[in-house]
DNA sequence: GACGATTTGTTTTGCACTAGAACAATAACC
DNA sequence: GGTTATTGTTCTAGTGCAAAACAAATCGTC
C-alpha cells in the first residue's frame, strides 16, 4: 500500500504542470497533509523529489516548499536510424542534461561497427555527465521490428540489419548494469507527442503517429499509452494495404502506403535523386511544381485510405505525422483530412484531426529515455532504499 | 485496501478452472490463509461467494470447502437485432439462469414498438426468476454506432434506427433501478470469446471478434481486454477500405469490407435471395456451385486485405468469425489464412490463425451480461453490506 | 509595530487491515 | 490408535492511513 502510495505522490509531482506543495499534493490525491506529507518526505531523502526555491507570493498564510522531480535521477536514450545516431540523457523533469548527436549514412551498413561507434558516442556522454546524476535505465530506439521481451531486433529494412542483438554490444560502451531496453523508433517517439516530460501528459492522448522514415512506421496511442499489441509492434500503418493492385512491396504484399507515402517512393514520384531533404519537395510544390504536387496528392490519397481503415479499426480521433511527413505537414494536412472525413465511420460525430508533431530529429532516443523513467515513477520505493544512489 | 483484496480473492474464485479452497485462495493472491479466510468469509455472508459441497478426494489432511461464486448474484443480457429478440440472465458462475428468444424481422422497424416487445420479453423472464436472485445489472447489445457513455445509440443501420435512447424505454420494463447499459454487439459477442464466464479467461486473450451480420462489425480484444477506443466504438473492420474502386457504401466511403463479406453483399453475388440462411450459401459452394465459390472467393480476399490491415496495426495475431461469418468458417478460414499470410508484416515470425467463435445466436446478450456482471467483480465492496440483496 | 487571519507543515492518537505464528479440526497412512 | 498432512481459526504484533490538534510562517489591518 505504501508502495503503491510513494508512487501516487511522485506522479502526482510529474504530472502537475506548476510545482506542487506537500498540500498540493494531498488536495490532489485525496489524502489528508499529514500522510502526503509523510511519502513526500520519504521521497525527498531518497531523492526522487527536490525541494525547490520557493517563488515570491503575495499570497497569506506559511508560505509552501514547492516540490519537483529529482534532478538527479536520469536515463540515457539511444537511438540509431539510417542517417543519424544520437545518445541524450533525461531527468525525472524531463531536461536534457546532456546529448550527442553523430551524423552518416548507416542504411546497409555492418551492424557491429556503427552500434559501436554510438556506444562509443554514449560512452563519451555518460563521462562527461556530472558526477552526482544517477541513471536509472536506458533505452535504445530502432527503425524496425523489435522484440521488446527478448530484446532483438528481428529486422530494421532502412539499415539493412536482421536478427541482432544491439543490447550486449552497447552495455559493453556503458556502465555496468545499464542494458538499454530495445523499443521500436515509432513507439519511442510517439511517446514524446504523449508525454511533455516523465509522467507529464502531452498534447495528445489518444492519437496515431506516423514516424516518416526512409518507410511508414506507425505506433497507436490511447488514454497516454503506447498500444504494444500482443508481441510489441501494433500500429505498423506502413504496410496497410492502399491498393490491392499497386507496386510490389518489399514486405511480400502489394500497394502497401509506404509504396506511396515513404521518403524515397515520394521522392522518386515527384522526380527528386534519393537523397533529398524533405524541405525542397515542399518548396517545389509550393512552387507550383507538377510532379511534386503530384506526388504530394498521391501520397495524401494513399494516407487517407490508409488512415482511415486504422482509425476506424481503432476508433482514435487525431493522427499526428512526424519525421519527414511531419516536415511536409503543412502540405499534406489539409488534403489528408478531406480523405478523412469521407472515409472515416465516426466523422459524423467527431471530425478527425491530423497535425504535425512539434518534436524534433531523434525524437526516438528521448522517447526511449522517457519509457526507462517511467519504470522510476511506476515503484520509486524499489529506488528508495538503495545504497547505489547518492543520497 | 481491503476493497482491493475483496476483489482479488472474489476475481481469484471466478478465474480458477476448479472449486479453489480458502487455502487456494492464499496460495494465489500471495496473502496469507488468515487473511485470505477472512476476505472469503465477509464475500460468503454477502452471497458473494457460496461454500459448495466437497467433492470426496483420496487426499490427506482436513478437507477443503471448495468455494464457488456466488448463484444469487445475477446479470440480464438483453439483445435487439435484425432477425432477434433475447433476454438471458447469467449468474455470477457464468451460468444461463433463464432466457427467452424471439424470432421477427426487425429491419426498418420502429424503435418505440420493438423495444417494448424486448421489454415485454424481458419482464415475462424476469418475473420468472427464483425470488432469492439478485440482479445486478443488465446491459443491452445493438447492432449500431452506440455512445456508451450517454447511453444513446447514434445509428444503427440493420434496423434502420437512429438517435435512440433505448434505456429509458426498456427500464419502464423493468424492476426498478435496473437501467440496462448500452453497447456495441460486437464488443459484447466479443467478450463471450474473452471469457469463458464472468472473470474467467476464455479460449483466447488477444483476437480480433467478426461479428458477421447484415453489415460487418468488429472488435478488438487485447489482452482479454475489449478495446474501446476512445469513444468506444473500436474495432469496427466493416468499414476498412478493401478496393478504393470498388462500390459505394453507405458509409459514404467506397469499397469497405462490408460490400464484399456482408451477409447481404455475401447472397447477392451468391445469386441468392436476400433471406437465405448463411448454410444454403455454404452447401451450394460445397456442391460446387461456381456462383457461390466465387462469392466466398471474394469475401475471403476481401476480409484478407481488411484484416491484414487491422492485425498490422494491432499486432493481433487471431482473429475469430461469429454470426454468418462464424456459420462459413469452414469454408472462408482456409482461403482467408492464405492471404493473412502473404499481407501480415509479422506473419514470418508467427503465422496469424483464424477460426469460428463457438458462441451461438444471441452472443451479444450473454456479453452485456457479463459486462454487467464485471462492476460486481471489479468492486465486491460496494455489494457487502446492501440491505436490498437477498442474505 | 502588535495582533488576528490564513495557510502550510508536523506531531499525536486511534483505527483498519495484514502478517505471522500458534492452535484446533479432520481425514488418510502406517 | 498414533502419526502425519492439510485446512481453517484465533491471537498478537506491526504497518500505514485518517483525523485532529498544534507549531510555524507570512499577510493584512488597526
Amino acid at each position: 500500500m505504501r508502495a503503491a502510495n510513494l508512487g501516487l505522490v511522485l506522479r502526482t509531482v510529474c504530472a502537475a504542470d506548476e510545482r506542487p506543495s506537500r498540500a498540493d499534493i494531498a488536495a490532489a490525491t485525496g489524502t489528508t497533509r499529514a500522510t502526503a506529507a509523510r511519502l513526500a518526505d520519504d521521497l525527498v531523502a531518497a531523492g526522487l523529489l527536490d525541494e525547490v526555491e520557493r517563488t515570491p507570493t503575495a499570497r497569506r498564510g506559511r508560505p509552501a516548499t514547492p516540490l519537483a522531480p529529482g534532478s538527479r535521477f536520469a536515463a540515457l536514450g539511444l537511438q540509431a536510424d539510417a542517417a543519424l545516431l544520437v545518445a541524450r540523457v533525461l531527468d525525472l523533469r524531463g531536461r536534457v542534461v546532456a546529448e550527442r548527436v553523430e551524423d552518416g549514412d548507416f542504411a546497409g551498413s555492418e551492424p557491429g561497427p556503427t552500434l559501436d561507434r554510438l556506444g562509443a558516442l554514449a560512452a563519451r556522454l555518460v563521462a562527461d555527465l556530472p558526477p552526482d546524476l544517477h541513471l536509472v535505465g536506458a533505452g535504445l530506439a530502432l527503425p524496425g521490428i523489435v522484440d521488446v521481451a527478448t530484446g532483438s531486433l528481428l529486422r530494421a529494412p532502412n539499415l539493412g540489419w536482421s536478427d541482432e542483438r544491439p543490447a550486449e554490444r552497447l552495455a559493453r560502451w556503458l556502465p555496468p548494469g545499464l542494458v538499454p531496453l530495445l523499443g521500436n523508433e515509432a513507439d519511442l517517439a510517439a511517446r514524446t507527442v504523449a508525454e511533455a516530460g516523465p509522467g507529464r501528459p502531452g498534447t495528445h492522448r489518444d492519437f496515431l503517429y506516423l514516424s516518416g522514415q526512409i518507410g511508414v512506421g506507425g505506433a497507436a496511442v490511447l488514454g497516454g499509452r503506447v498500444m504494444t499489441g500482443s508481441s510489441g509492434w501494433a500500429g505498423e500503418v506502413g504496410h496497410v494495404c492502399v491498393d490491392p493492385d499497386g507496386p510490389a512491396c518489399r514486405c511480400g504484399s502489394t500497394g502497401c502506403l509506404e509504396q506511396y507515402a515513404g521518403r524515397d517512393a515520394l521522392l522518386a514520384a515527384a522526380g527528386l535523386p534519393r537523397g533529398t531533404a524533405p524541405a525542397v519537395l515542399a518548396e517545389r510544390a509550393a512552387a507550383g511544381d507538377p510532379a511534386a504536387g503530384a506526388a504530394l496528392d498521391t501520397a495524401a490519397w494513399a494516407l487517407g485510405i490508409a488512415l482511415a481503415g486504422a482509425l476506424n479499426v481503432l476508433d482514435i480521433p487525431v493522427v499526428v505525422l512526424g519525421g519527414h511527413l511531419g516536415e511536409l505537414g503543412d502540405l499534406l494536412c489539409p488534403r489528408v483530412a478531406d480523405h478523412l472525413a469521407r472515409r472515416v465511420l465516426s466523422a459524423r460525430w467527431r471530425r478527425p484531426t491530423i497535425a504535425s508533431a512539434a518534436n524534433g530529429p531523434g525524437a526516438g532516443a528521448t522517447g526511449a529515455a522517457l519509457r526507462a523513467l517511467e519504470d522510476v515513477l511506476a515503484d520509486p520505493a524499489a529506488w528508495l532504499g538503495r545504497p547505489d544512489v547518492p543520497a
